[in-house]
Formats: structure tokens, C-alpha cells, sequence
DNA sequence: GCCAACGTTGGC
DNA sequence: GCCAACGTTGGC
């Protein structure tokens, strides 16, 4: 079972429009490393879904309900199917992130334009834990 | 609105 | 193959 991280600008597709949809083909991504971890993706696999633009916070967490697939638009590029599984219970900001020791190799902070990351599941637990424990 | 960081493109 | 120029992302 692998983590991951998808990125979103909640003004162009939220979280709550995640849940509205039941399940979402998530495409338009047009970045090759990004390209690279949607194929290594697996149905079952968990992702946080982080709001970027003025929220800059981890909302909630989805599951990988379908593998890559070419997107139809263009078939270079993957898409995959992501379904809702809950919304966390205090959104974790990035400062939050930013400011804790355990979060100083993630993806997140290290690379902060790729859209589609991989999380170590450590920092999916803390992240978790973190959004309950407020 | 600015700009740092990063990715891509294309001339050489 | 290098790298300057340009475009994009996303935090500030």
C-alpha cells in the first residue's frame, strides 16, 4: 500500500466538490515526474488531498479507486480515479507542516510544485494524528 | 502582485 | 549536451 499527495486549487476543484462527485478522474496533470507516480499508483492506495492557493492545508483523504489510464484528451498523459474517504477532522496547514520536525524530508517541503507526491506512510500517520489531536 | 524554484524549449 | 530564455506553480 503506497501514499500519496494530490494537489489541488480548491477554487478550481475542492475537496467538497470531491465528495459532491462520489468519485473524480483526476486529470490535467502535465508534469512528467508527476506523470511517473500516477502510473505507480494501485487501487486502494491512499492520498491526501491538499488545498493550494490561499488554503495551503491537507482537507482530506481519497482513495486511488482506479489505476492509470492514458487520459482520453491526450493520450500521453495518466489520469486516475479517486473516491472520498473522509475529510479530515481540523485541516493541517503548511505552516503546521513547515514547523514540525517530522515533515522536514516530505515532498511537500522539498519539492513544492509537483502536484503529485508521494507521502512516506509515517507522515500520512502524523499528518492523521495531527488533524485529530486539535 | 511579486518572485523563487523548478521545468521546458530551442539555439548553438 | 549545454544553457539562456521563457513559462508555470504556488508560497509569501
Amino acid at each position: 500500500m503506497n501514499y500519496w499527495l494530490l494537489k489541488t486549487e480548491p477554487f478550481t476543484y475542492s475537496w467538497n466538490d470531491l465528495v459532491r462527485d462520489k468519485k473524480s478522474v483526476w486529470d490535467g496533470i502535465r508534469n512528467y515526474q508527476a506523470r511517473n507516480y500516477m502510473a505507480e499508483m494501485k487501487k486502494g492506495d491512499l492520498a491526501l488531498i491538499y488545498h493550494t492557493g490561499s488554503a495551503k492545508e491537507v482537507v482530506g483523504i481519497a482513495r486511488i479507486s482506479k489505476a492509470a489510464w492514458p487520459d482520453p484528451a491526450d493520450k500521453e498523459w495518466n489520469v486516475v480515479e479517486v473516491t472520498p474517504v473522509n475529510k479530515l477532522k481540523n485541516p493541517v496547514p503548511l505552516s503546521v507542516i513547515k514547523s514540525n520536525m517530522a515533515f522536514t524530508d516530505m515532498v511537500l517541503l522539498k519539492n513544492s510544485r509537483l502536484s503529485v507526491q508521494p507521502v512516506m506512510r509515517a507522515e500520512f500517520d502524523r499528518i492523521v494524528a495531527i488533524s485529530e489531536n486539535k
